[in-house]
Order: structure tokens, then sequence, then C-alpha cells
DNA sequence: CTGCGGTAGTACAGGCTTCAACTACCCGGA
DNA sequence: TCCGGGTAGTTGAAGCCTGTACTACCGCAG
């Protein structure tokens, strides 16, 4: 699998130019598309597939980093969302650039542009296939 | 990328079955393949592109469960052997058909053929790319 | 309103990977 | 022969992820 080496790639080059990982970047897409720049943890953790305890220390070490800050949710008194800072703004928007030049680079530029529709098709029906068999757990069971 | 949530599925898959995790398959393959069972660990850290670091440490692992041994080289008074044991050649064999059944369910059987060969063709081309660039890391300077 | 199962998030310990020393050894040139 | 640069591998600390246990809170049934 090239996969691990291209995903560590884009990993390495975000960490060198703007000093965030590959999952810190992810988040912040995530919390610039949402409403107020703010989304609960647990939201966060399904859209990433990541544990929630993943998710807690990766918003402790962006909030050391003033990218986030944590709020308590108002609606629900066990909730905690992650809000996106100007800094954190800022910092995405330096970074984008780097990773869509990255994936361009390193596996777009690479394919014809069958090749790649394929990759998408792929990945879709595997991660749809994983999810769905997860959150139950009913397998085999 | 769903390709993370399908290493970790395969990975947690050999965990559950086997005692063993994906990077510890992947070397016992590996010396399966070689004369006598047996490679230098640099061959090792290249072939699978692992820091040396790395395999030192995940042969630390494989040593204490007896899956490998360590042989220093007879030709290079720096190398060092990893050489696979009965014990290992006995997990693997058990382990290869968890890893074969996970990759055809998870993958293989959700892709028609071309879309298959598709993703073959990118992720050679990409893993090509990405290991001429690192050797002498030559690469804007 | 009280109890209770379920959900949200965190804390902590253990495991794997990385990075930066550090040791030991190889080999070619002066 | 001896030196110096390069290679092989290990070590230990630090970082990140996982699983588990725990606290706090929700909401419904009785």
């Amino acid at each position: 699998m090239g996969t691990e080496l291209l995903n560590h790639q884009l990993d390495r080059e975000l960490r060198e130019e703007h000093d965030i990982s590959f999952s810190e970047y992810e988040i912040l897409v995530r919390l610039s598309e949402a409403e107020d720049g703010r989304m609960r943890m647990a939201i966060l953790a399904d859209a990433m597939s990541h544990s929630r305890s993943r998710v807690t220390h990766t918003i402790a070490r962006m909030e050391r980093a003033d990218l986030v800050v944590r709020e308590a949710s108002r609606a629900d008194g066990r909730g905690v969302e992650a809000v996106m800072t100007e800094e954190g703004r800022r910092v995405l928007i330096a970074a984008a650039p780097t990773h869509v030049r990255g994936v361009r680079e390193h596996l777009v530029d690479l394919a014809s542009k069958q090749d790649f529709a394929a990759l998408g098709r792929i990945f879709d029906e595997v991660s749809d296939r994983l999810l769905r068999a997860k959150p139950d757990e009913a397998d085999i069971r």
C-alpha cells in the first residue's frame, strides 16, 4: 500500500510548512465548513472516524496552539464544542494551498481522470462498508 | 481517505485472531520469501519503507514473542539479521488466510476488476515517485 | 421525583513511531 | 598503517493513538 507513504508525505508537508498535523488540518477544514466554525466533539469524531479519545487529545493540542477554543454546549450540559479561532482560520487559509498542491503533486497528477475516478468509487465503497459494520458491531455475533 | 479505515481494520483482525500487528505480519511475509527466512535489518526497513528505528523496535517485540531471532551477520560486522523461527512460520501460516480474507472482503470484492487495476496503477506510481524523491532528498535544494 | 440505562467527554496507562544521539564497524586514500 | 567519512543498528525520550474506566449529564418509565 503506497497510501501510507502518501499520507505520511502530506502530513510532513503540513508540519514543516505550517506546524500542524494532517488531522489538525482536517479538523480545521470541518470547523470552517460548520455553522459559526463550531462543532460538538462527538460529531467531529464521527465525521473523521476517530475515537473520541483521539479528538479530545487533538483538540487539546490545538487549543494550546490557539487554533480552537473549547466551549460548554448550552443545549446539552454534557456537551463540549470546539470553536475555531481567528488564528485557526488564518492557519487554515495558509495551509490549504500546501495541502491541495500536495494532493495534486503526489496523487492526482499521476493518474488519469478515469483511474482517479475509479479510486474514488473504491474508497467510497470501502468506507461505506466499514462504517456500516461498526456502529452496532453486529458483525457475526 | 478510507485507506486508514481499511488498514486499521486489517490490523485489528490480525491482532484479534493471531496477536500480531499488520507490520509484524508483513515482516513475516518478507522473511518467508527470503533465502533461509533471514534478512538484514536495513533491507527489511527499505522493503517496507519503515525507519530503521521502527524495524529495530518491531523486531524486538517479535523476538519477545519468539517469532524471530536476531543473529549477527557473518559477512558484515555491523550487520544484524532477523531470522524467522518455526513459531514465526507457524503464525504466518495461520494468519495468512485471515489477511487474505480481509483484503478480499473489505477491498477486492467491492471493486470491479477494472477499478481494482486502476488502483494498482495509481499506487504503484505514487510509491515510485515518493520513493524516488526520498533517497537523496534532492527535491528542490 | 426518582431511578436507571444511555450518551458526552476526559483521564490515565500502555503501546507504537519518530527523532536525535550514540556505538560499532567498514573502506578507501594519504 | 591510520584517519575520516559513511553505513548499520540501537537506545531513550517525546509524541500520538487506543482501550478502559470514570464523572457528569440526559431523558424516560414508573
